[in-house]
DNA sequence: CGAAAGGCAATTGCATACACTTTTTGCCTT
DNA sequence: AAGGCAAAAAGTGTATGCAATTGCCTTTCG
């Protein structure tokens, strides 16, 4: 079995194993609680057995896969308990970002942040919710880096990778992106100012109100994947 | 090679080997910049390579080797900015927790947290640390499981094993124990009267006063392990 | 007819073999 | 003598084969 490989990007082998499995759990292609047979996958990608085994323990870390010794592994099912815990603490999350953001951004990294914000405001108007998506996830992420705190960086980053199979139902809500579009203005008005306690407020009240819009999408059983799969929208 | 296992535990080899591994590091025996031979590591503890790659893939992350494409594993190098975001992050996990604690934590959580911590006043009395330490442990522990988040729980339980390596140097201050207990004292009461913003204050202070202690010991350069390791007290 | 025990198929875990990348070393050229 | 290039050695990445554990199915006994 050493045919060309198909379609995937660059890197080690492990890597375009873990893009390639991860993206399919990521977007439901996978759905929750799917085991995850090493051999298929194997076949599946033309691949051996052990760069998918390497994948799966590394999906296995990122929380994507549950992995049991001797019992092979499966599509991570989130429980709706923990859901919320990992939307409460993302907001406590960006809730710390937010503030040390205020603190600590230097003058150009405040600037950059103000001046992408402003220009996202044109894509509001427009209702490219697409393009809207991409500059909310560089606001975010700007966030995450103002912090100037590499580690509360990586915590942050690992829990936003994990919400993110739950952050597929795009069917936003209408006016959603206006409003945070405003949400993001206080925000970033709070860190302008230096005000890091206002920011933090402010990025956890905006995580929240989308995490409490999203709990109205309950849970389905997640063993039964024939249905639907959990309908959370995205922080934006 | 069919040998019989040495000396190592239950559980299936990669666990044994990330124990076995990680023990080694967190007690400075593998030193940080080290680097981590495949095929030693196997002969070493008499396995193959494959359960070792995938020990060091969980230990990679866990923060506790780096691996680079081709290039092998390394003990984690930590710098010293790395450090302090490392217990930057943990004052504000450990302020959440305790924050959370107070808030939602049952009244046989709150019963328990009281007496074990009155009954580790008798260690400070003693000057028992070792036996403190692990009281201490407990403590936060308790703090970590009140705040009824799994997440969180295991963003601070992460964070805290990350920073393990460096807990070793364990010549605390005179009169610390002292201090530290009564720093658990404030904890105590806050969470005690449900007050979630002073236990998270006190949390993040208890948290500092420890980070900003260890800052006098200043990193050593990591690539000449023969001179002294990174001394920083736990943050008891 | 139901339940428990034993065997069989399937799948995971570990070992070994092979391929490719990186690094080192030694020779040749300048 | 110094620098660079090339070849070999060392080490990582991947493939494959074998052993062991698991779960299911069948069979047998109560």
């Amino acid at each position: 079995m050493s045919g060309k490989r198909s379609l995937i990007r660059s890197g080690t082998t492990v890597d375009q194993m873990v893009r390639a499995i991860g993206d399919r759990i990521v977007t439901g292609f996978l759905r929750p609680g799917e085991k995850l047979d090493e051999a298929s996958l194997a076949t599946r990608f033309d691949v051996s057995r052990t760069p998918v085994r390497e994948a799966l323990g590394r999906l296995s870390a990122m929380g994507l896969v549950e992995r049991r010794p001797n019992r092979g592994a499966t599509v991570a099912v989130v429980t709706q308990e923990h859901l919320a815990s990992m939307f409460e603490s993302m907001a406590e999350l960006e809730a710390i970002c937010a503030r040390f953001s205020a603190e600590r951004m230097t003058a150009g990294e405040r600037r950059a942040l103000e001046i992408e914000h402003q220009a996202s405001a044109r894509l509001v108007q427009l209702g490219a919710e697409e393009d809207y998506e991409y500059f909310n996830t560089e606001f975010h992420t700007r966030l995450y880096r103002g912090a100037h705190s590499k580690h509360i960086y990586e915590l942050t980053v690992m829990t936003r990778s994990r919400l993110a199979p739950f952050r597929r139902a795009q069917f936003m809500l209408p006016g959603r992106l206006a409003k945070s579009w405003q949400e993001h203005d206080v925000i970033v008005t709070a860190i302008m100012r230096g005000d890091g306690a206002a920011a933090g407020q402010a990025a956890k009240d905006h995580v929240s109100i989308v995490s409490e819009a999203s709990a109205v999408f309950a849970a389905v059983d997640p063993m039964k994947p024939a249905t639907v799969s959990i309908g959370v929208s995205s922080y934006k």
